[in-house]
RNA sequence: GCCGAAGUGGCGGAAUGGCAGACGCAGAGGACUCAAAAUCCUCCGCUCGCAAGGGUGUGUGGGUUCGAGUCCCACCUUCGGCACCA
């Protein structure tokens, strides 16, 4: 090179590859994310939920586990025992549609995709404790799922029964009522159809109740996540009341026999009583199993077969939208109302579900919409039994159903209680007659936990002819997965491989055969978190201590797609380990953040242009392949460095929101960072002066003075926004404001006193160091201070620096910022009050009026009013 | 329909009942440069005004209060979840 060329500018921008290349390597070697051996008083369990393996970490990715980094990185500067662990949700689809797709065994495209992830984890600066790995698809994991399942078994609550139940023809497997969204396939997206299978469930409604009533425990979760689960579950309070069967042959009108033995009884559930007397049909689900015998041999069989196999080809989504037309079949058949002994005759209609309640409606046409709809359709009476304050309704010549509370009219001894008490009445005389009595009704469903795919936990059963279906005894667990199978596309290979299949039923040792379908993945999520507390562990799936040392979870962040899903199914999978003494807690996650999800802009295919919203800005949309909007991770790390991409995550947007993805932004963090570099370089000699305590300042004039409480003030701020409030775009902001303030400091002083810039810089490091750790890190050791970064407390603001000689007080005239003065310190009530009414301004606003009040806030302001 | 969350500049967003718009982005002007980038400085809700200064302003309408983005009532809009669940 020759000196006589023109110099190149020196690259303003820090070396970020360098530098991130440096500490991840010494942060690796020194193990710096290893767990404390005693969790203690301290400890504070902080834990993202973990990703599916795909290969390639995601911005979505990248945010949640950012904040989760943050705040263990913080944690442990506050002291804390923190285990920040990470593992795979190492089971599932996409692996298998590799499999099929490259011919390899998901296992092998599993664990390599594991293997870039960590890697890609690492280029993150993400402060993981990987030795606590925990890898789903691993039989050292898997067993335990097995184990539970036993467990389950033994307490009644795994059960195997037929049922209708959501089928998905892409995935060509079976759906958990949770994973079904709107109709379609939570993974795919395609329509479900239902298909009658028997099928392994887990008894989930055993814990309706409590999943219910903890949630008011759960304060620190989000509302909305509350709210999901309360409708999920949906409790109804209501009334069971028995309806006497009539006999085949009975007719309209006739007198109703009088009671027999040999009555048959149909049960209904209503959350009406009141409403008992205007019964005038019952509607029963087309599936119900009395139906069959209640048309049998009848003249409207026929029909009714033809009405039931119409309703059952239907799509079940479409069947039980809402709004849907209203259809319907006479069975030729009577019931007796259990309060008035009138007969109303039975009907299937398309509207009732077998799986909520009895299965069978009382049918109130006057007070219920979907009845009013039947019954006019089919020319059956309507009854008013509740009549309104304000209009009187005519059972002829009404046009919808009157829902509200009333006057009770048409109903015996029962006229003219208002409606909401005559419920309890009339349930309690139900009672009394035993013919039903209170009841409370749940949505939610037991939970259908076997798939009829290869990658997945094998169920631990061998079917024999002579027991039946026999769980694999602990001793021999695991069951594991075969590795000799075909990927072929179609059928699960597990039903191919003859090496499974074959296995002497571990009671009578006669021949058995295996149990092919394997176990939702969402059994392997719902239990991971106690397995990271004693990842090891070859005994057991962890031993008590350990959890109970580490568990609860402090704090738990993950997508909001999981509201009811996944945090659904860890409660009621903790609630069961409770109940069998393995854990001591009743809730898994102390407080729950569920991010929000990364958007961008995008091109519209169609147009091939920028989409724009109604205003004429540009659309935002998820970050998703199919939409072709996302930003690499990778790119992003190789361009600006994994800390300005943590950065602006969290600065850019609150946690819990959307955060909207912008090259602006992300440019302006990388500014920032490169700021902090400028400034910690320029003042290397000061940082030799700083101290470590706040309180070692000496008071200095007043530029020192303002810089000192700009420091300490950003202290406390960083302390209680992450210590508290977990807001991560206002701590940022804070620690912008400092590096403003120092700033300021460097370019309005002529003097500097070293300890207090030194200080400052040092603080600042300090603060910035979870959000950019590895920056931090590096000009720690430029600046000479202490040890490395993350072996730092956190600092310790001081009180004293943050009270003020004299401050600045805001003058009202009627609530009206008028004027500001600045008082001493000492200054007394009477005189800022004094001082305020010599204020020129605040005289000329009153406009020579004598002062009706004046309110003095002590160092804020006062208002005089006029 | 039911339940929940939220409405603040051009944008992302700040504000224990006490100066609305912190912090940042975008924008405007200036400095440095042959020039650009980078960097630094200044301005930046709307509106009237040359200016000083005034008016107005947190979805809408009321209310409580000396004082309301914040509390109360009613409504509107957006987003999310559930939805023929008897």
């Amino acid at each position: 090179m020759t000196t006589d060329q023109p110099q190149a500018t020196p690259d303003r921008h820090f070396p970020h590859k360098d530098v991130e290349a440096k500490w991840q390597q010494i942060w690796r070697q020194k193990k710096a994310s290893q767990t404390p051996v005693d969790p203690g008083a301290d400890k504070y369990y902080v834990l993202e939920m973990f990703p599916y393996p795909s290969g390639r970490l995601h911005m979505g990715h990248c945010r949640v586990y950012s904040i989760g980094d943050a705040i263990a990185r913080f944690m442990r500067m506050r002291g804390k025992n923190v285990l920040h662990p990470m593992g795979f949700d190492a089971f599932g689809l996409p692996a298998e549609n590799a499999a099929i797709k490259h011919q390899v065994h998901p296992g092998d495209w599993t664990e390599q995709c594991i293997t870039d992830m960590k890697d890609q984890f690492e280029r993150m600066g993400f402060s993981l404790d990987w030795d606590r790995e925990a890898v789903t698809c691993r039989p050292d994991y898997y067993r335990w799922n097995q184990y539970f399942f036993i467990k389950m078994l033994e307490r009644g609550l795994a059960y195997k029964k037929a049922a209708a139940i959501n089928w998905c023809g892409t995935c060509e497997t079976v759906l958990a009522n949770e994973q079904v969204e709107q109709g379609a396939c939570w993974r795919c997206g395609n329509p479900v159809t239902t298909r009658n299978l028997e099928q392994w469930f887990y008894k989930i409604t055993d814990y309706a109740e409590q999943l219910l009533n903890d949630l008011e425990k759960l304060t620190d979760w989000p509302e909305s996540v509350k709210t999901m689960q309360r409708n999920w579950i949906g409790r109804s309070e209501g009334a069971r009341a028995k309806f006497r069967l009539l006999p085949e042959g009975y007719v309209a009108g006739k007198n109703v026999p009088a009671r027999s033995d040999s009555d048959k009884v149909i049960e209904i559930f209503t959350t009406r009583p009141d409403t008992l007397f205007g019964v005038t049909f019952m509607s029963l689900a087309p599936e119900h199993p009395l139906v069959d015998s209640l048309v049998r041999g009848t003249k409207y069989e026929a029909g009714a077969r033809e009405f039931i196999s119409a309703v059952a080809q239907e799509d079940r989504f479409l069947r039980t939208a809402e709004g849907r037309e209203k259809e319907g079949f006479f069975t030729g058949r009577y019931a007796v109302n259990p309060v008035n002994n009138e007969a109303v005759p039975i009907y299937l209609a398309n509207f009732v579900l077998m799986e909520y309640g009895t299965g069978a409606v009382m049918a109130v046409p006057a007070h219920d919409q979907r009845d009013f709809e039947f019954a006019r359709k089919y020319d059956i009476p309507v009854k008013v039994v509740i009549a309104p304050e304000e209009e009187t309704l005519d059972d002829e010549t009404m046009t919808a159903a009157y829902t509200a509370p009333g006057l009770m009219v048409n109903s015996n001894e029962f006229d003219g209680l208002p409606s909401s008490d005559a419920k309890s009445a009339i349930v309690d005389r139900l009672k009394e007659q035993d013919l039903g009595g209170q009841t409370i009704q749940y949505k939610l469903r037991d939970w259908l936990v076997s798939r009829q795919r290869f990658w997945g936990t094998p169920i631990p059963i061998v079917y024999c002819e002579k027991c039946g279906a026999v769980p694999v005894p602990e001793d021999q667990l695991p069951v594991v997965l075969p590795r000799d199978v075909q990927f072929t596309g179609s059928g699960n290979p597990l039903l191919q491989s003859d090496e499974f299949i074959n296995a002497p039923c571990p009671k009578c040792e006669g021949p058995g055969r295996r149990e092919t379908d394997t176990m939702d993945t969402f059994m392997d999520s719902s239990w991971y978190f106690l397995r990271y507390c004693d990842p090891l562990n070859a005994e057991e799936p962890f031993s008590k201590k350990a959890a109970d040392a580490w568990m609860p979870v402090d704090q738990y962040i993950g997508g909001i797609e999981h509201a009811i899903l996944h945090l659904l199914y860890s409660r009621f999978f903790t609630k069961v380990l409770r109940d069998l003494g393995l854990v001591n807690i009743d809730e898994p996650f102390q407080r729950l953040l569920a991010q929000g999800m990364v958007t961008n802009t995008f091109v519209d295919k169609a147009t091939g242009v920028l989409a724009v919203d109604e205003n004429g800005r540009p659309k935002q949309a998820k970050m998703s392949k199919s939409l072709g909007n996302g930003v690499d991770p990778l790119e992003i790390i190789e361009q600006y460095g994994a800390d300005t991409a943590r950065l602006f995550i969290l600065f850019a947007a609150p946690a819990e929101k959307e955060l909207e993805w912008t090259d602006e932004g992300v440019n302006g963090c990388s500014k920032f960072l490169n700021r902090v570099w400028r400034l910690v370089q320029g003042t290397l000699d000061a940082c030799e002066f700083a101290p470590e305590e706040a309180a070692a300042l000496a008071p200095g004039n007043a530029n020192d003075k303002e810089l000192q409480y700009q420091v300490n003030r950003a202290i406390q701020r960083v302390g209680s926004e992450m210590g508290e409030r977990h807001h991560f775009n206002t701590s940022i902001a804070a620690i912008m404001e400092l590096a403003n303030a120092i700033s300021t400091y460097l370019s309005t002083s002529h003097e500097f006193e070293r300890m207090t810039l030194g200080f400052s810089v040092r603080t600042l490091l300090l603060l910035l160091f979870p959000f950019a750790p590895h920056v931090t890190s590096e000009l720690w050791e430029q600046a000479g201070f202490d040890g490395t970064i993350d072996e730092q407390k956190f600092p310790e603001f001081d009180p004293k620096a943050l009270i003020k000689d004299e401050f600045e007080i805001v003058l009202q005239v009627n609530g009206k910022v008028r004027s500001k003065i600045v008082v001493s310190m000492n200054a007394t009530k009477a005189d800022i009050e004094a001082a305020a009414l010599a204020d020129e301004k605040v005289q000329s606003h009153l406009g020579g009026q004598e002062p009706k009040k004046i309110i003095v806030v002590p160092g804020k302001l006062v208002n005089v009013v006029g």
